[in-house]
DNA sequence: GCAATGACTGGTA
DNA sequence: TTACCAGCCATTG
């Protein structure tokens, strides 16, 4: 029944629903690196992640997403950092970035 | 099937 | 600190 092209945005769905939900449990003032989303679902990588928040990042916090270097999504950096600080999200002495050291999640577990 | 692209990462200069 | 390069993985033309 699912045509191929259906079938494809389908599949790739599965990893998007994946990096979502996780995206969605990250607690206020706390961000992750797309690698380490990558890491923690054991699927893809940081540009697969990346895709993922660029077609339905909108659908949760994805300003608690940020590069490994604690800087926000590119062309969305005014806006993620002002959701962060509204978060009380820790930022570097800069203030254009993220405090990694001190705001980087675990994960769900623990 | 191949080449280009992307909300990336890590290393080196 | 910024700039450039090579690697990575899935989507798209």
């Amino acid at each position: 029944m699912l045509s191929s092209g259906y079938r494809a945005r389908v599949r790739f769905d599965d990893f998007a629903e994946q990096v979502l939900d996780l995206v969605e449990r990250i607690p206020a003032g706390r961000v992750l690196a797309y690698g380490d989303v990558a890491r923690l679902l054991g699927a893809g990588g940081p540009r697969q992640v990346g895709r993922v928040m660029s077609r339905w990042g909108a659908a949760g916090p994805w300003h608690r997403v940020v590069r490994a270097d604690g800087s926000p999504a590119r062309g969305h950096e005014a806006q993620a950092l002002a959701l962060l600080r509204a978060d009380g999200t820790p930022l570097a002495a800069d203030g254009r970035r993220v405090d990694m050291g001190a705001a980087a999640w675990d994960g769900p577990e623990r």
